[in-house]
DNA sequence: GTCTATAAGGCGATAGAC
DNA sequence: GTCTATCGCCTTATAGAC
């Protein structure tokens, strides 16, 4: 089924090729229904070789997620610092937005296994990641606070509910995006644009 | 660690507590991390006797699958056949939202295991759950062209885009909702009011 | 209907050869 | 660094007693 890839990239070192494929497995059939025979075949290793680079299967699912949420880190705030100064807070939390779609959709297998299954994942990998995705929401709770209080958001809206749909929707982007159909600039463009300025005629 | 709960319910059916049990492990567990000794144990049964009343452990998630979208289904027909004829899209589609959120947050073990992990599950049960959700699917596609031929929705938004973002922010609130905190009804009010209104002053 | 007992195979992980 | 071989445990599912 997963095709073999190791010979076909002699440069990478052999422990990165290991978390690419299981972050891509981990992604598609989750921790429990990914099995580390699986991990090596696709690598055309054999299941003991892997623990020569890794503990356990625990640590390497670990260090999988902590690259996922770190990739989107650094890709929202690359997208947020290449702004003009004294941009609005729409377009903050525009570039934001854009960002966390790249990072999510374009490197997925590193971040969607913890959006979609961190509950499912043994307890103290569980702790470890929701401290990093912690830190992450903490730059969404300043950008949205800022926008109420320059008042380019309603005073009413309750600030909580707002950042955990706006994050709501852009994860169950992995859902549902196909490459191909819409750019992730146009659907970030849609999807800021209806929570901002609202769908109604 | 799950309590058990067979004599405390004496009068429901064996059946139907093995359906209850599997679908709140598998809800928090996934498929392939919640085993059949778990349902048995749960139920202070023995894991053979659960093939007694099931085949195998996929016709187990396949009906509780179909059973959790089909109480969405319900759940949603039920609210908006509830309001006044002549309503607003804008009514439809907030009593949509409020069916939804009630089935799945507070009958929400039987629907949350086809949100979070159906990728995960059996290609045949996958196959199957994906008929009805299409089914559920296309009441939300008529709903929101109803809304923007009848000039409620601007004319130039994606309805596919919003749907799909509606949805998403919908099913990603069984990964943050806790009870007591805001109501459903609540919550659907301001998901749908941020959508339809915009955030913006 | 539920039990005990067990089959048949899969799992993560280790030891030692190369 | 990767292999072979294997340990000890867990998994779904079945067979037959009660």
């Amino acid at each position: 089924m997963t095709e073999i890839i190791k010979k076909n990239n002699p440069v990478k070192q052999t422990r990165t090729m290991i978390l690419d494929v299981s972050a891509k497995l981990f992604s598609q059939y989750g921790y429990n229904g990914t099995v580390i025979r699986d991990i090596a075949q696709a690598l055309n290793m054999k299941a003991g070789s892997l623990y020569y680079h890794f503990d356990s299967k625990e640590q390497l699912v670990l260090e999988v997620l902590t690259i996922g949420i770190e990739n989107i880190i650094d890709t929202v705030q690359r997208e947020v610092a290449a702004l003009p100064k004294n941009c609005s807070s729409k377009e903050i939390v525009q570039a934001a937005t854009k960002g966390h779609l790249l990072a999510l959709l374009e490197k997925g297998d590193y971040t969607s296994t913890s959006i979609r299954n961190l509950g499912q994942l043994p307890e103290p990998v569980q702790a470890e990641v929701l401290v990093i995705r912690d830190r992450y929401e903490d730059m969404w709770r300043k950008w949205l606070l800022d926008a109420q209080t320059n008042g380019e958001i309603k005073a009413n809206v309750n600030l909580k509910v707002l950042r955990l749909s706006i994050l709501g929707v852009l994860n169950r982007t992995l859902a549902w995006y196909k490459k191909g159909e819409l750019t992730i600039e146009e659907i970030a463009g849609m999807q800021i644009g209806y929570f901002w300025d609202g769908v109604s005629a």
